[in-house]
DNA sequence: AATATTTTTTAGGGTAATCTAAATTAATAT
DNA sequence: ATATTAATTTAGATTACCCTAAAAAATATT
């Protein structure tokens, strides 16, 4: 069993090394945890001992099969409470996070399998993002940032990026959420910046913005 | 803000002082909390400088006004995340409190407040205790346990005393839930045994078990 | 009332997670 | 190739919560 701060380490991690071959460095996870570098060797040391990471002195650390496992319970609990408080409590898309963060470390396969099961096995959570399944297995899409996509390009937006407040209360306003139609109608040289639509609006953004939403085309 | 910790101490000490004027003592509040006195009464005194609870060297503790209402939150959390396991995630009766337990931690008045609307407001949980409201206020029906009952009475069962799981599945079979309505065919003189009929099935129960089903009448 | 017993508190330590400061190792620059 | 800089680890301290053992206060017994 991990300890509530083990499992937010370990997930940090997971996710610092998503996509990358490379180890996650030290001073990168206590940016990540908001800790000192110094606290975080003492916890690398503990999750190494529980042999859910590869850990080698000023070398770096590795997620092992186990942690992988560990971690994406924890993700599949974050994102199936997401999901739960958009769907069933009418949360607004940046209200969950916040407690999502704290009812993913409840201790209980049974109420999630069950919850998962009450919202009817969503595949993705309200961000877009995939959700692991009873298994672990994650089905991820193809996907691009509207920033590399040309005029009259359309796609489905999947996701959104960055999880900085005033961005998530921005693309809410222009509709930008997971599920909607997107198409490129121009690009400015210039600046990159774009005119774009979502389902029927039409709104203007910046490089910054449209690097942001995620789809697949 | 209170820790986990404080806030499982407190809610033991508010059920330990329910009902009764007199001062929780220290032994008993360690053993609610399966501790040593030692480590209680430190927990004592971070409570008392929070103003949570008063007092007095080797005499014991009562909760404050303060206090009440932090206990009442928590228990307010409480039992609506059993109503929602119950009623929305199917959970059988005995499962809940475990679970429970650890969903009345989250920090997120918001959460609740739209947990209860998405409840439509439920004034008990699944073991019939009252839910008390946003602001703390508990309505409570005159209850009395089924063996003070004389033969020919009936009422509605309003709640189960005893938490032990042994007994709740026992009462399920039986079909003592909150809501039924119960009535004392006869009463056995020489054990306080009794015969009763739930909804329309006939059972015989000790007093052990009688004294646990609590009626309105 | 004096003594014995029980209850509670204090004293002193242990573990988990954090920190700062110092030491060590690796990387970079001259 | 060596010296400087940056990253990482170790050492030692702190806080929250828990413990055991000893001391102190309250209660019960003779």
């Amino acid at each position: 069993m991990l300890s509530l701060t083990e499992e937010n380490y370990l997930k940090a991690i997971y996710h610092l090394s998503e996509g990358g071959a490379k180890p996650v460095l030290t001073n990168e996870l206590a940016e990540a945890m908001c800790t000192k570098a110094a606290s975080t060797t003492d916890m690398i040391k503990k999750l190494s001992a529980k042999a859910l990471i590869s850990y080698e002195k000023y070398y770096g650390v590795n997620v092992s099969n186990q942690g992988k496992q560990a971690a994406l319970l924890i993700i599949r609990k974050h994102r199936l409470w997401e999901t739960f408080l958009v769907q069933k409590l009418n949360f607004t898309w940046d209200e969950v996070h916040e407690v999502a963060e704290q009812l993913e470390h409840i201790q209980s396969i049974h109420l999630i399998d069950k919850l998962d099961e009450f919202l009817d096995f969503p595949k993705m959570d309200p961000h877009g993002d995939p959700i692991p399944d009873k298994k672990g297995q994650l089905k991820l899409l193809p996907q691009i940032g509207v920033d590399q996509l040309k005029a009259g390009y359309e796609g489905i937006i999947l996701a959104v990026k960055d999880s900085d407040s005033s961005l998530l209360k921005y693309l809410d306003k222009i509709g930008a959420k997971p599920g909607r139609r997107i198409k490129v109608i121009a690009r400015e040289e210039y600046d990159d910046s774009m005119e774009i639509v979502i389902e029927d609006k039409t709104v203007f953004v910046s490089k910054d913005v449209s690097k942001n939403i995620l789809v697949t085309i």
